[in-house]
DNA sequence: GTGGTCTAGACCACC
DNA sequence: GTGGTCTAGACCACA
């Protein structure tokens, strides 16, 4: 039982995340065209210069190119994409190491009690949990 | 790529999982008193009024019993304490198919690399990572 | 729904009021001897000088008499206790119909209710209830 | 003649009472939308946080329910409110034969002495009485 | 010292 | 405006 509790991270990084989320996930595939920042400042609900701020920073991390007047593109280097995912996937299982450790789980009882949901709830519904 | 952005869950509400995890983790073992309201307070820097709502809930539910002078306690039901780890382990390791999902994994693929990321870094170490 | 709520009497009067009953259930016979005002005060674990006032105040009531050296006595005037137990018994009928009627009884409902509890419950363990 | 005095409920508690007396007693309505924390902590005097802690309360038990921003409303569950109805109403009938049998009253004598005063005292007026 | 209650007053999200 | 959360600080009974 630790002392600090957690903290808000800003939105602007929120929104980052999700988009990265959606290249790693190929839901945005290399080269596609990503709607105009009004539009997905509407998506995400916030205002226009947040949203502004997150793509601009995706585009510092090379995940987005942006062509003047075409509009912005995702990036069609696959090795980034890959390691984006990657990392990513990093992030995720390590949290979930933590997370399941502080319940008092070794690594292997993580793996049978991931095995024994996997088959109690289906594959395709997940989504939609939470 | 969904819409919605970070829940903030009330701080008494954090505070109730922390101590959760920490009973279901065998931190807190069964029968053991637990700090005083305003100890508690002091290590969650919270004022203690938002602590005695965080244990007064968690009594509602059976995890802690007070006694009037003498302090507060951790259930001794074990079965109670079994139910409430096994409930929170589902859901961290729902939320970690999802994430995982999200970014375009099959369960297969979650556990090999979760197995990869296992052999990589050490299994104890973890908790500090974050 | 109304607007103020109870009001704690002071303490002497409920004492009052327990002795009051005392006598008028015939717990406390017409003449008999009530303990001395050091032994009630134990009793009622209350101040000496509290309990004082509450058996000074019967005494002018008239319920309670002091001879000098031999100790306090119920009265045996048997008319004025038989007038307090009306007057009491009526007070706690008219509290009883009050509160029924506050939740929506009329007289001949409240009897009709009265009646199926007595059937339910038996009639002597009722002192222990509640 | 016992030895305990009066129990000092928390004044949350005692305002619980009051709201589901009205609720049981009909006078708040099934799906009827209650005054505002604001305005009930007025007309009963006490601090906001006490009424709401009142109200939240009687939302847990299902008495009433809080829709964000619309207010908050009686339960439509008329079942729910005749058990709280038939168990409030046997609580103060147990009070009340208690008391009677402490002034040495039997059932019937309770039975004999209810309907004389209904006779004396009107039915309507008694409300009044204090 | 413990848990529990209460007040006063602030701030937030929602619409 | 609504319900909800949070803080700061007081007081109480128990033992």
């Amino acid at each position: 039982m630790d002392k600090k509790l957690e903290d808000n991270m800003p939105i602007y990084v929120q929104i980052m995340n999700r988009v990265r989320e959606a290249i790693a996930a190929g839901e945005l595939r290399p080269g596609e065209r990503v709607p105009s920042v009004r539009e997905m400042a509407q998506q995400f609900e916030v205002n226009p210069n947040t949203m502004q701020r997150a793509l601009n920073e995706l585009e510092r991390e090379g995940l987005l190119e942006s062509e003047r007047t075409a509009g912005r593109f995702v990036t069609e280097d696959k090795a980034l994409i890959g390691k984006l995912k990657k990392e990513m996937a990093e992030t995720t299982v390590d949290a979930f190491r933590r997370e399941m450790a502080a319940l008092g789980f070794s690594d292997e009882e993580m793996l049978d009690f991931f095995r024994k949901r996997c088959q109690v709830t289906g594959g395709g519904q997940l989504e939609r949990i939470g």
